[in-house]
DNA sequence: CATATCCTTTGATATAGATCAAATTCGACT
DNA sequence: AGTCGAATTTGATCTATATCAAAGGATATG
């Protein structure tokens, strides 16, 4: 099963010869755990980066004792505590899995090792920060300037069945509105 | 001339060879240009990547006929059109020099090229991009949930002396809000 | 140095969405 | 199925900031 997960990985961004495979698999876990299980607390140092094979997960930071929500990944996604990941700065988030859940564990060490002693694999995490980082681009276009509805309709558009996974406070301070207003938006389809 | 900046901008990403610092020079452009001067304009295609020696740019795109500043860049720091250079897609942005400027001019095609044959080339390119990455963040978290206020003194703990390049109106888009809403917070310290 | 244009400030008003509060629905567990 | 706590909806009000409008200031141009 790994290996099609990682097979599945790699078809994404980049070819990874059986050599740099092999070496890479020997670092990661695979887990399997339940909704609610939180894998990163804030204020901890974290060298950890994790890829949803199924399930989902969240991170989010407390701001005035309220959760706000940053980032959600799905099923083939990497999440991790960005600044916490690639700072090395006490994690400035939480992380916590929404829905039961597989996934890999990777370690940043171990990562940067390989990134350093193979060229393919430090194109494969260049192409991976680069989708993040584009995914981010697109979210303060939006969060910049658009009302309520406009936010909830990108985000739609972007995740059509977040619903499904995602509960609907989550959803209102992921794109930066309170939950009353995301629900009366909601209540006018 | 020529070496001076490339020696800056590798000492803040990472070492390049002799050999691969030649062959990188011999496509780049460096360019002396008046305040005002378009680099990319909405809708075309783009492949380059600027490089701010000395003066400062912004990339923006229209809503409403109204300009919303997406992206400033000042010395010592690159700016380009995202989506048309990283995705090939026509540009969503305009970009302009707001100060008389010197600055380098790449270029997709040739910055790959580099990518691919030398690994310490690709390592430049994603600590580069990993930086615009974990920008990028930072103005997500405010732009999330924040005041006007909170993000203005954001904006300026970040570029303190952001308001000798950049306009007021520039500077209030950038941060989600009105220019007379600025204008009053300005005011009011 | 006069005029035109752009940029910033100030004032008055409108409104989207926040906040506070309560009711309702949903889901998990016994 | 029945109960408890959490999530969502609905309602009433409030407020930060947008919008509209006009007046000053600053800067550039002939």
């Amino acid at each position: 099963m790994l290996d099609k997960i990682i097979a599945k990985i790699t078809s994404e961004y980049t070819t990874l010869s059986n050599e740099i495979i092999e070496e890479w698999k020997s670092d990661i876990l695979m887990l399997e755990l339940e909704k609610g299980t939180q894998l990163v607390r804030e204020g901890s140092y974290t060298n950890k980066l994790f890829y949803i094979y199924k399930g989902s997960a969240k991170a989010y930071h407390l701001k005035n004792g309220k959760a706000i929500a940053d980032w959600f990944s799905f099923e083939h996604e990497f999440i991790c505590a960005i600044t916490g990941y690639f700072l090395g700065h006490p994690s400035e988030h939480y992380i916590e899995l929404t829905e039961d859940s597989i996934l890999l564990e990777f370690n940043r060490k171990h990562i940067n090792i390989l990134s350093n002693k193979y060229h393919d694999f430090e194109r494969f995490t260049r192409n991976a920060i680069t989708k993040i980082m584009l995914q981010l681009q697109k979210r303060v276009v939006y969060l910049q300037f658009s009302t309520a509805k406009e936010r909830y309709d990108f985000l739609l558009q972007e995740y059509p069945k977040i619903e499904l996974h995602i509960s609907l406070g989550d959803i209102a301070s992921y794109i930066g509105i309170t939950q009353e207003t995301l629900s009366r938006i909601r209540a006018q389809k």
